[in-house]
DNA sequence: GCTTATTATGAATACTTGCTCACGTTCTAC
DNA sequence: GTAGAACGTGAGCAAGTATTCATAATAAGC
């Protein structure tokens, strides 16, 4: 940020900037998204984006900070409802709970899973992995007292990037190959019965 | 293709322009490949691209055909060999093939994935799917006379989606969490457990 | 009210890139 | 050999876009 806000007024220009930055990517798309676009929809003037961002990618990655954060903390208040029940259900709770985030802004994420290879997006999935591997940490805790999932990171990297991507193509499919409720019913039997015979072979 | 070449040294050029883009992408990345850059490293001068390519975006769909069908071939030829293996073993055998065809051009190969969304990208996974599903269901036929494994199209899918996203993940990464190994035997793990599992409770 | 710091403006600049077209070259047919 | 078709050239055009900067408006401090 090149200029750091002191007064209210210009506060609330940067917040407008990150918003308006958000709606014009869902309506158009990040490539098609030009700055000019983003001050007129935020409702000032090209010269605002740069009082207060370097270039164009600072803006972006403004917006994903704040998307990381929502992320976060969207999990932690779904986590402790679901540490009780059993591998699938939790599994099945997860998958729910990332279609409901994804939900209200389903073009945004999409557009931006679009352009996964920018590294800042990439920070989303580090993110969703950290999370998740403390899910399962607490799972094993809880239920098994010295059960433990043998190389945890990379059972969580397989399953995180098999159920965002497999996700991510349902929805940008033209016309689907069957029911959302089918889709996270494969999912869930995929994903729960690796974790689980990962956990008894060596738990 | 705007103009048929009819002389031998205009289908050189088509050739090469093809090639060079395959080249130049892999070298730059999609986003910087320009026109310029292809003429250029083909050795012609712009205009001739515009001889046989209406624009740049048909230069690039000629280049993902032959990618279609070199992956077609080469999921042909691997396939009657796999077939009287057990699951576990297609699955890995189809990862390891998975990674010899893209180690050649691994470059081209993640770009091309790094902008999945654009359509003719979306023919490779549809064809691999395709030819994944004729895997299956020959397999099936052969093992069990009365198996079948239950909604196929979704379950293939499901795994293909799940292992190509995840290994084109693995490969982008900066550092890579596991041997090349390691993931492999993870996928197989998920894929052909999953497999396995629809395949009893319905067969 | 006056001064200074902060914020807002948007036309102009600088640069990139897909693509064209008028012209030159090579091939083919007779 | 020569006419006409196919092919090749590359400077330049058109369109778009990130970024700057001189200027103006607004707020804060006194």
């Amino acid at each position: 940020m090149r200029r750091k806000p002191s007064q209210e007024r210009s506060r609330q220009v940067v917040e407008a900037l990150i918003e308006a930055t958000a709606q014009t990517i869902a309506q158009r798309g990040l490539a098609q998204t030009t700055t000019n676009h983003i001050a007129a929809r935020a409702g000032v003037s090209v010269g605002s984006v740069y009082q207060y961002f370097g270039n164009k990618e600072e803006l972006v990655g403004a917006l994903l900070d704040k998307l990381v954060n929502d992320l976060g903390q969207a999990v932690d208040r779904g986590l402790p409802l679901l540490l009780d029940a059993d591998l699938r259900t939790i599994v099945r709770g997860l998958l729910q709970a990332g279609f409901a985030f994804v939900g209200g802004n389903e073009k945004l994420y999409l557009e931006l899973a679009r352009n996964w290879d920018q590294l800042s997006t990439q920070r989303f999935l580090r993110t969703l992995e950290r999370h998740l591997q403390e899910v399962f940490r607490l799972y094993a805790l809880r239920h098994y007292r010295e059960m433990h999932i043998d190389n945890l990171p990379v059972a969580v990297f397989v399953v995180t990037n098999s159920m965002v991507f497999t996700i991510l193509q349902y929805l940008s499919l033209p016309q689907a190959p069957c029911t959302r409720e089918t889709l996270m019913d494969e999912l869930t039997e995929m994903a729960a019965g690796y974790l689980q015979r990962r956990a008894a072979a060596t738990g």
